[in-house]
DNA sequence: TCCCCATATCGATGAATGTCTATGTTGACG
DNA sequence: CGTCAACATAGACATTCATCGATATGGGGA
């Protein structure tokens, strides 16, 4: 189709439109916000393994009881899995009875990219 | 005895050691923990502007003075430099009156293929 | 030697955060 | 229905953290 001709690397970067990479400039206060929030959603270690057990799952997806083997409450669990949520970095599906999640398609070729550049 | 005969490669990787990439598998808690400490150092806005400014410094290389301008008073941009050194993420030099801040090397290699793999 | 500039450290304080227990919600299955 | 399992929410509590003003440190120049 006609708009078969928009490059398609835009469209990917926009869904994590934000921000050069770090060696590029010193990043606005509000890219520095909006950045620093999915960082800082990586800054836990609970969250880092939650978010790494999603990550490997086979299928790109795991449901909680799967990954809920981190050392905490499973309370614990469900906030740090919001958390991942609300930074981006994770979605979240029902299925019956359980939940799956899922990494938010991009995201980590958005935040590699952050680090090391478009190459 | 004589354990100095350790492999200078790993020296040099021990740089950024720590894990395979989070796609790979769960990680262990000490592999969490350490890793997250550089995710927390740039989950703070103040600096990962800081960071930013030095990463994107020309010569790969900032004095404080350069960077200062980021909205908070002096003692506060000194405590997040220091919190940034001890996470690993960049070194300090004096030189005269100035102090020096470069990005530590292959961080930003070390934290990219954390994401995106060794690709 | 004395002052000034750049940076670091100290101590205090209010806000944010991680964790728990208790409880709510939602779907599956007799 | 009623019950159970999976997951989320609410509230409480202790700890960590970002920030500031005041002060210390350390080098350069007059």
């Amino acid at each position: 189709m006609s708009n078969a001709r928009t490059l398609p690397v835009l469209e990917l970067e926009a869904v994590v439109p934000c921000c050069p990479p770090l060696t590029e400039r010193t990043l606005t206060a509000q890219e520095a916000e909006r950045t620093a929030a999915m960082f800082k959603a990586l800054g836990d270690p609970v969250r880092l393994r939650l978010f790494s057990a999603v990550a490997s799952a086979p299928g790109g997806e795991a449901c909680v009881c799967d990954i809920s083997d981190v050392g905490v409450s499973q309370p614990t669990v469900s906030h740090h899995l919001k958390k991942l949520k609300e930074a981006g970095l994770l979605a979240s599906e029902r299925r019956g009875t359980w939940v799956y999640y899922r990494v938010e398609p991009s995201v980590l070729a958005g935040m590699g990219r952050l680090l090391t550049g478009p190459a």
